[in-house]
DNA sequence: TTTTCCATGTAACTCGTTACATGATTTC
DNA sequence: GAAATCATGTAACGAGTTACATGGAAAA
C-alpha cells in the first residue's frame, strides 16, 4: 500500500512518466524507500485501470528518443491517496528488525567472537548515519523522514554501544 | 535468511517437531519474529533436503494424535548455522518504515488533522510499548531483543512525542 | 453438536526482484 | 567500438501468506 501511497503523492504535485518518478525516488527518497523500475510500472499501470491515474502518450522529447507516458492523477486518485494517507498516519506497524535474530543466540558465541561481530555492525550503523547526517535538507515534509530516519540511526547506536558496553562481563551476558 | 537462522537456532538447542517450533515462536517470540506454519515446514523440509536436518518420522505420542517428525540439527546444521549467525551478527540491514511515507506528506493535509491522525499512532504506539514492557523475562539472549524491542519502541515514542510538539506552529510544518 | 486441539501439509495467490529486450543517440 | 542514457516493458523466479484439507479425540 505505501508504494502507491508514494506515488499518488509524488504525482498529485505534478503529472510525471514512470522514469522520471523512479529518478525522483532514487534520488532524494532513497533512504526511505526504494522502488524498483518494474514495480513502479506495474503500480502506474494497475492504478491507471482502476481509474486513479489517466495515462497520456507523448512524442518523444528530442528525436530519437521513445516516446513516454504521462501519468496524471484523477479526482478518484485523489480521492485514494487522501484514503490511503490518513490511514497511513494514524496506523502504527510494527517493526521487525533481521538483525535481531542473531541478538537471540549471542549467548552461543564466544563473548570476544560475539563482541568483534557486532563492532563491524557497529561500523556499518556508524556509515549508514553519517551518510543520512550528510544529506542536504529536503523540501517540506520531506525533511521530518530524514529527520526521522536519523533518529532512529542514532537511537540503534547508542543501543549497540550500551549493548557492547555490558557486553563481555566474564562471558555472562545476562548479569 | 534470518527465518533458517530462528529454526537452526531453536534446533540447536533441542530437536523439535515442526508444530512445537511455531508454538515457540508464537509464545516467546511473537515480538521479535513471526513465522507462519506452511513457511515453517517448508523451510524445514527444504533444509532436510540439504542435508542441514535430519527428519525422523516419530509415532504418535498418544493414541488418536497424528505422528510427528522430528527435525535435528547435522553437523552441516551446525556449521550452517554459525555461518548465518555470524553473517547476521556483523551485518546491518537499513530498515525502511511505512509509516515514514505518510509522514512525507504530511503538509498536504490541515495541521489539525495531521495532529489528529497521528495521535491515533501514537496510542498504538504505546500500546506496543506497554505490552513490551509487561512481557516477563526470557532466557538467555532473549532478554537482549526484547530490550531492544523496548528501546527502539521508547525512541519512537519520544520521536513522535516532538514531532507533535513542533507540528501545529501556525500551519508550516517545517518550521 | 459444533468447536477446538493436534500435526501435517497442499494449492493458489500476492508482492516484489532480477535479468533481460528494445532501439536510437550520445559519450568514453 | 563499447558503454551509458532514455523509456518502456516482459518473463521467470523467489519468498511468504491465506485458505483449505485431513482425521480422530476431547471439550464446549
Amino acid at each position: 500500500m505505501e508504494r502507491e501511497l508514494l506515488l499518488l503523492g509524488l504525482l498529485r504535485r505534478h503529472s510525471m512518466h514512470g522514469y522520471q518518478l523512479h529518478e525522483v525516488i532514487q534520488r532524494s527518497l532513497a533512504s526511505c524507500a526504494d522502488l524498483k523500475k518494474p514495480t513502479a510500472y506495474a503500480l502506474l499501470e494497475r492504478m491507471a485501470q482502476r481509474g486513479w491515474l489517466t495515462a497520456h502518450e507523448e512524442p518523444a522529447p528530442e528525436r530519437g528518443r521513445p516516446p513516454r507516458t504521462r501519468y496524471t492523477l484523477t479526482p478518484d486518485g485523489e480521492a485514494a491517496y487522501h484514503r490511503l494517507l490518513r490511514e497511513n498516519l494514524a496506523t502504527y506497524q510494527p517493526t521487525t528488525f533481521p538483525g535481531e535474530t542473531g541478538l537471540a543466540f549471542l549467548d552461543t558465541l564466544p563473548p570476544a567472537e560475539a563482541r568483534a561481530l557486532l563492532q563491524d555492525r557497529r561500523a556499518l550503523l556508524a556509515d549508514a548515519l553519517a551518510a543520512a547526517s550528510a544529506a542536504p535538507p529536503h523540501e517540506g515534509a520531506l525533511q521530518i523522514v530524514v529527520d526521522h530516519q536519523r533518529h532512529h540511526l542514532r537511537s540503534e547506536l547508542a543501543w549497540l554501544d550500551s549493548l557492547l558496553a555490558r557486553l563481555p562481563a566474564q562471558g555472562d551476558i545476562t548479569s
